[in-house]
DNA sequence: AGAGCGTGGTTGAGCGTTCAAGTGACGCAC
DNA sequence: GTGCGTCACTTGAACGCTCAACCACGCTCT
């Protein structure tokens, strides 16, 4: 048992920070959307991910996959949107164990209403603190991270390799 | 109600890559400390907090501003880690409306054994992927996110003027 | 065809977090 | 020194998330 590799100062000042973000920005966001229409983050990210899948569907696990969330917290968050009248649960044709989550046009709707609120959010709570090149520093960083964390996350096939 | 701008390829990099960390870091650091020692990654910065202090305590609200939470998540923390007999409430001895919190000796033993663990867990599950360069690069730009979310947060004392 | 295993998804219980309301204590005005 | 606003914190209820158990289906092997 030796001795454990404390954190040196940027280090330290790199996971602080980090830590703080992560608890001070998804509260300021879903505090945006909260007072705009009662929609959390993560609902919202759901929305979001299947209004850019082709016909507004997708498997619960694709999804799932897409918020980096567990299949439990997905199904339980589709339950409520789907009593909103927002997304709607339906077999997959060919294999009766997937459920394809479906964003309905009220759905759509709800989530376009909301769009320009949430990006002027995400920039001012967030990008307009940075310059070009942090952007992009963070975009790089923020991947290697992800890669460590899941090294088969689908938003590394986003930027790479299309198949 | 003019167009939104909305984010360009290296935006969305960077905003996509954080919300992902931002669910998996935790969730990874969560899961560590809880099959180490049934502790939450909260709980554990709580104590660690209130063991980099001056004495070994704080005052509840400086206790929150250090762990970037509010007032009530903490005091109900508190009060949890408090039956497990590893922090103390006080009351402060010239303000009769500060509670204290003191990080007992059972506590401070506590966190020492987790430690170890805790900080092998920040470094394989993030610090490892990164160079000294994206080290030094993220806490600067976190830095600035945090300013933009919080621009008198604590962190930003730490580094600059002391005083 | 049937057994066994892995996959995809749901459910309910337990716990943690948030939100709004409430309780004292301080401090300033007059 | 009385009143009133603010500050520091606590509490309880509602809501959200996690975890473990479960079910139904498909696939493979025999």
């Amino acid at each position: 048992m030796t001795e454990p590799r404390w954190l040196n100062a940027d280090e330290r000042r790199a996971w602080l920070a980090l830590l703080s973000i992560n608890t001070l920005l998804p509260a300021a966001l879903d505090n945006q959307l909260h007072t705009a229409g009662k929609v959390s983050l993560f609902d919202y990210n759901v929305m979001a991910m299947l209004s850019e899948a082709e016909g507004r569907f997708l498997p619960m696990s694709q999804l799932a996959a897409r918020t980096s969330s567990s299949l439990s917290r997905l199904s339980h968050v589709v339950s409520k949107l789907e009593k909103r009248g927002w997304l709607e649960r339906r077999p997959h044709p060919r294999d009766a164990r997937v459920t394809t989550a479906h964003l309905s046009d009220v759905g759509m709707a709800t989530l376009e209403a909301l769009a320009p609120g949430h990006v002027e959010a995400v920039r001012t709570k967030f990008l307009d603190a940075l310059t070009d090149r942090d952007v992009n520093d963070l975009a790089r960083i923020g991947e290697k991270i992800v890669a460590r964390l899941d090294d088969d996350h689908w938003i590394l096939r986003e930027t790479e390799n299309g198949q």
